[in-house]
RNA sequence: GCGCCAGUAGCUCAGGUGGAUAGAGCAACUGCCUUCUAAGCAGUAGGUCAGGGGUUCGAAUCCCUUCUGGCGUACCA
């Protein structure tokens, strides 16, 4: 459970203050605090592997000139038995820290010790908190909008899981409403289609013409003929949507274990219409005096919580508006089931809905006051085949479907490649993922990975198998190629926090592609089968470690690690 | 019109909440396999960080403004 970047810089903090109470002491610097500054970690190692800038931070409070503060810490600082084996000044008064053995020891001795739970920290200190995420349309398959937001969710949810949240995964079915109508008649021109012929029956311009509509359709006459055909339309759209609904979720649900999305729930929509919880929601803001009447409709008076607008609650026709049924659901997650955060992983073609929603859900007599509601919104993918853009949509039925792009570049270049920063749009060239075998940066993850797994069982067949125990000499693993790679190591339980914080989960791709090369780099630099015993069962260690790490952040991406390429 | 997100190398994108000479992958070019996996490594080339102001020791990063692109602004979800 050890944040080894963070040790570092706490152990900064102490040497800087040690330094500044000798210094003081000795009277080569005014008593005036010391400087407030920040310890970080310079782009360039020739500055050093963390960077202090205290003596530029307090070079007004002290009046004296930055350089100058910094030389007097440099004197005054005693490294010994430190993480650091070297301070100098440099620039315009930065003070550069060089690690020491014993950090390069201790990093390698706590990924040994902590296994496959290296990574994980307490920082979330078990607050529960929901993902909620896909939650497509289930009027038919998925597409790669879904691909994209399938990877985010799925992986921030991990990666809040090792940051310490208890973390729940579920995805909200809308199972009612005019989309589902939609669906049901859809259904019922395409089944009336195949009995009295495609032009007998005009398809309506706003129906779902994917050709998933027609497979339920001649599914349905299959099993039952003509059963339907002399019924009452509203019955039969009905029957169709009881028939067709389950059946698309079913496929729905395998289609995202194959995507390896688990979750832990999938909620009905119908069930708070059912249990009269939309209902007793809109009843509760009616009471709180939030809404009124206008043209026969409930509206919610959102501008009162700082929208731009007023929402509709309950159309003129008496049914409620999906954002009724929005606010009732989120009163659930939060009252009914006590989550204290809840996490929407959304389109960017909702952000305005999100925006409005956020402040709808402050209404006090929800009783939201202490929870956290947040969104994670990612911007559209923009589909291309080579230099045109494809338009996608799920009515119209062009979308390429998740499952045909698993088929077509496989589940783990997938996952890798969506996993990309939420808030930029993602190009996707459909040339190109085709094409993509040994170009797609995926694979030289993976290969890392497969390298260290065949030399370790080579190493092991030859009588030099990995030192078990965790003792490990670094001091022996004093090349730069491998300084950087223990570094990167180090870096794991830092990233995951910033990932969970941040709510990106795609620097775990940026962090392991990194891990990835350097041990590449490594690889190429450092021989460890003719090396000294001691020192090729010091980087045995240092490949075992760098195995379990990269098995682990690729875990967390939903991506698998072959041990052999 | 108003709002959200973006604009960085030919292409796709990084850039740790203001730091040192702006980075990587792909594409192009040049080297490296009788030695642990060449799906790899090393190197060359490629830039007005969209434009213009401002804030300060210091700006791709923060503020203002203009331009460009995507999305939103339904009694659809």
């Amino acid at each position: 459970m050890a944040n080894l970047i963070e040790e570092a810089k706490l152990s900064i903090d102490g040497l800087l203050e040690k330094a500044y109470k000798k210094a003081v002491g000795d009277g080569l610097i005014p008593d005036g605090g010391i400087p407030q500054g920040k310890v970080e970690i310079p782009k360039d190692t020739s500055n050093g592997d963390y960077a202090a800038n205290h003596a530029m931070a307090g070079a007004k409070t002290l009046k004296l000139p930055p350089r100058a503060i910094a030389e007097t810490f440099v004197l005054c600082m005693d490294l010994t038995d430190s993480y650091f084996g070297s301070v100098e000044m440099a620039g315009p008064g930065f003070l550069n820290f060089r690690l020491s053995d014993k950090w390069f020891t201790k990093v390698l001795e706590t990924i040994r010790d902590e296994g496959m739970d290296y990574g994980r920290s307490d920082e979330g200190q078990n607050e529960r908190v929901m993902v909620e995420f896909v939650s497509a349309n289930p009027t038919g398959p998925m597409t790669i909008g879904n691909a994209r937001g399938g990877v985010l969710g799925d992986a921030l949810a991990s990666v809040l899981d090792r940051a310490g949240y208890s973390v729940y995964r579920e995805f909200y079915v809308n199972d009612a409403g005019n989309q589902v109508d939609l669906f049901g008649k859809s259904i019922e021109v395409r089944y009336l289609q195949i009995i009295k012929g495609e032009d007998a029956v005009e398809f309506p311009e706003n129906g779902y013409h994917g050709d998933d509509i027609k497979v339920l359709a001649q599914m349905i006459y299959e099993k039952d003929g003509e059963k339907y055909l002399d019924m009452d339309s509203d019955a039969r759209c009905r029957a169709f949507v009881e028939f067709g609904l389950p059946y698309n979720i079913e496929l729905m649900k395998k289609h995202l274990e194959r995507y390896r999305i688990h979750f832990d729930k999938w909620f009905l929509e119908s069930s708070l219409h059912e249990s009269g919880y939309v209902e007793e929601t809109v009843k509760l803001l009616e009471d709180g005096g939030y809404t009124y009447e206008k043209d026969d409709a409930l509206w919610l008076r959102n501008t009162e919580f700082g929208a731009d607008k007023d929402e509709v609650l309950r159309r003129s026709n008496g049914f409620y508006t999906y954002y009724a049924v929005d606010i009732a659901y989120h009163r659930n997650k939060f009252i009914e089931r006590g989550f204290d955060r809840v996490i929407d992983v959304w389109g960017a073609d909702h952000h305005g809905h999100a925006i409005r929603f956020a402040a709808s859900m402050t209404a006090p007599v929800l009783g939201l006051q202490n929870k956290k509601l947040d969104f994670l919104i990612m911007q559209m993918v923009r589909l291309v085949r080579g230099n045109e853009i494809v338009k996608v949509s799920k009515r119209t039925g062009k979308a390429l479907t998740l499952n045909d792009l698993m088929d077509e570049i496989g589940v783990d270049a997938c996952r890798f490649f969506f996993n990309a920063k939420p808030d930029t749009h993602l190009e996707f060239d459909l040339d190109l993922a085709i094409r993509q075998d040994s170009e797609n940066p995926v694979y030289y993850v993976q290969y890392a990975h497969a390298r260290i797994c065949s030399l370790i069982a080579a190493m092991a067949e030859e009588g030099h198998p990995v030192p078990t125990g965790s003792e490990v000499n670094a001091a022996l693993l004093c090349s730069e190629h491998e300084h950087e790679l223990i570094k990167q190591l180090a870096m794991f339980t830092e990233e995951i926090r910033l990932a969970a914080r941040d709510y990106d989960p795609s620097r775990i791709n940026r962090y392991v592609t990194e891990l990835a090369a350097r041990f590449h780099r490594f690889y190429t630099s450092c021989r460890i089968k003719d090396a000294e015993p001691e020192l090729r069962d010091a980087r045995l260690v240092l490949c075992d470690c760098t195995e379990k790490v990269i098995a682990n952040a690729l875990d967390i991406v939903g991506v698998t690690a072959p041990e052999k390429m």
